[in-house]
DNA sequence: TTAATAAGGTGAAACGTTTCATGTTGCTAT
DNA sequence: ATAGCAACATGAAACGTTTCACCTTATTAA
């Protein structure tokens, strides 16, 4: 059906090898150029990936696996990925596994299938064998955002336990005594990081920790929601809350809201991720900004430089986010 | 290096094309299901993909090709798309244009080299000519949110005349008579729609047209930030905006609490796009919401059943978007 | 027991490339 | 004119599958 090389040898009277030659950046005689150039113009040639891939064993292609495509932090981070990676004359079949296990299993699956050169992955946290065996395989993986234990791979991440120190250091020195975290699910390492930077700050400023004012939600707007309605409905509720991801703070905003209480004047609030949106927010929220193009580039790197040299000891490359402070913080009633 | 059915023939005594059977759902002896299965388990065997693609000609993979991957709107709908497709076997490749019609080209034929089975693409609108020509090689092509003119192929979009309609006459019974309106690029269909609509009420209603109050941008934030204060500097400025996609809306919003105006009381505003974010604006936003789970799966069902029977006749769904008035619209002073 | 038939196994060819050892051409210098 | 050499061209084998015509084994019925 399609131009095939074999075509376009017929076409040109050139054998396989000097088409293939040609096409793969090799020297013809200047007449030959032409007339291949000619017959690929005629014929609308182009080159079968999957069989170049087949004998090559590359397919030029990076695998990258999400929790979700509904994650704009992940998306937004992948497009950086992409463009860097795509530079370098690879693709991406990029993969979201809807929060799921199961379906991140069945991914990684796929892309072995697929037989892809390399992989990225915002993990789970629970399919730490799977992503062991394929290094061992020898497959170029690199860890995004989270790191899983005794994984010897490479790794970006940001510096969530002191950035987490910074804010929870900046709203006790405002004079807060009751302040509120949402963290991540326990299993994800960014959550820990978090978490363990704020009761760090508690331990260094001898404040007790209330067990109630620590949640866990799932990184999701609603479960920010019902969890900041808890925080608000205490009869000693907090006086700031510390969000730590972007869409669970966007529940924590729509609870404030709806409860008709205001920020900064009732609740003190510092969110996460630099995102477009908050410029919009009125009063404008504190935030810890991740340094999403650097991120998304460093992944990109790391998977190239190893796919280039697999022999190179492993990265853990952290990154630093920052604390921007708006008017979203006041000094406690 | 890696397992093939090769090595699973030597392993269990059986030919290639017994194994090849079996993996294929084929139907073995009962003690050589047993010892195939136990060989892929000992040696870890995963088929090549590249290699049966190769050879059945099918990739199981369709090409997505979207703006941008910090499109919200896009990857949401892929979200949905990717879903279904994935219950049908098929995975998917996902490649952003970065809204460059140059790279729109180059990704095109990436996805051909790599032998996908369809194509589904929001264009740009600058590359009818490399689509058409897909179409005639009979690889199934649907088109999402935006058509292309005198394009013989299946497409998913809603119906934005008739919801812009709705804006404009709900917001002239509210009484307003300068209503301004902020389009997308002139080349891309759904703003063409929209601003018909607009045009449309205003002649039913004997309204005169401002020209002034007609903007372009290019449906990102920034646009939206500038092209509202345009409109804001006006001497008779509007006293209603529409913005017609949901990140000039955000800088629209951006733009207005800058401008230390309120809505709806200075100025009434009509967004686009129900996504999460509205929820955490004040005063709540009136907005179209396009329906986004259903032109997801929609548009990866058009790509199934093509794939299924190449014969049946394209078909262009028109969804329903829907207009909800929230608290973001007044009477003019 | 055997013939007939059903059920399952076999192996070579093919898919569209790349690779590489070998063959052929065109130049240069004498 | 020609030897020598650089430059380029050739074509068969291989990559890991699927396919299919044909062969073998098991099962059944008489």
């Amino acid at each position: 059906m399609a131009t095939t090389i074999k075509d376009i040898a017929k076409y040109t009277g050139l054998s396989l090898g000097t088409i293939s030659k040609y096409i793969n950046g090799g020297k013809v005689r200047e007449k030959n150029r032409k007339l291949i150039d000619k017959a690929i113009r005629e014929l609308d040639f182009k080159v079968n990936e999957m069989a170049r891939g087949l004998k090559t064993n590359e397919s030029k292609t990076i695998g990258i696996i999400i929790p979700s495509m509904k994650n704009y932090f992940c998306t937004h981070l992948m497009s950086y990925t992409e463009m860097y990676l795509s530079k370098f004359g690879y693709s991406v079949i990029i993969c979201n596994y809807r929060e799921d296990p199961k379906v991140e299993r069945e991914k990684i699956n796929l892309l072995m299938k697929k037989q892809v050169d390399g992989l990225i992955v915002v993990p789970s946290g629970e399919t730490i064998s799977e992503i062991q065996e394929i290094i061992l395989k020898k497959i170029p993986v690199v860890l995004v955002d989270r790191i899983l234990p005794d994984m010897q791979c490479d790794a970006v991440v940001v510096n969530n336990f002191d950035i987490s120190k910074k804010v929870v250091e900046t709203l006790v020195e405002r004079g807060h005594k009751r302040i509120a975290i949402i963290c991540g699910p326990k299993k994800v390492s960014t959550a820990k990081e978090r978490l363990n930077g704020f009761l760090e700050m508690h331990k260094k400023y001898h404040l007790e920790v209330d067990e109630k004012l620590i949640k866990f939600g799932d990184y999701y707007m609603h479960s920010g929601f019902m969890l900041c309605k808890d925080l608000l409905s205490l009869e000693n509720r907090p006086s700031a809350i510390f969000v730590t991801n972007y869409d669970m703070t966007l529940g924590v905003i729509q609870a404030i809201n709806e409860a008709n209480i205001k920020i900064p004047s009732d609740i003190s609030v510092v969110g996460f991720d630099n995102l477009p949106i908050f410029k919009v927010i009125k009063p404008s929220l504190s935030i810890v900004s991740q340094p999403m193009k650097e991120l998304g580039d460093y992944v990109a790197k790391l998977v190239i430089d190893r796919l280039n040299d697999p022999t190179i000891p492993t990265k853990v490359i952290k990154l630093e986010a920052e604390f921007i402070m708006k008017d979203s913080i006041s000094t406690p009633n």
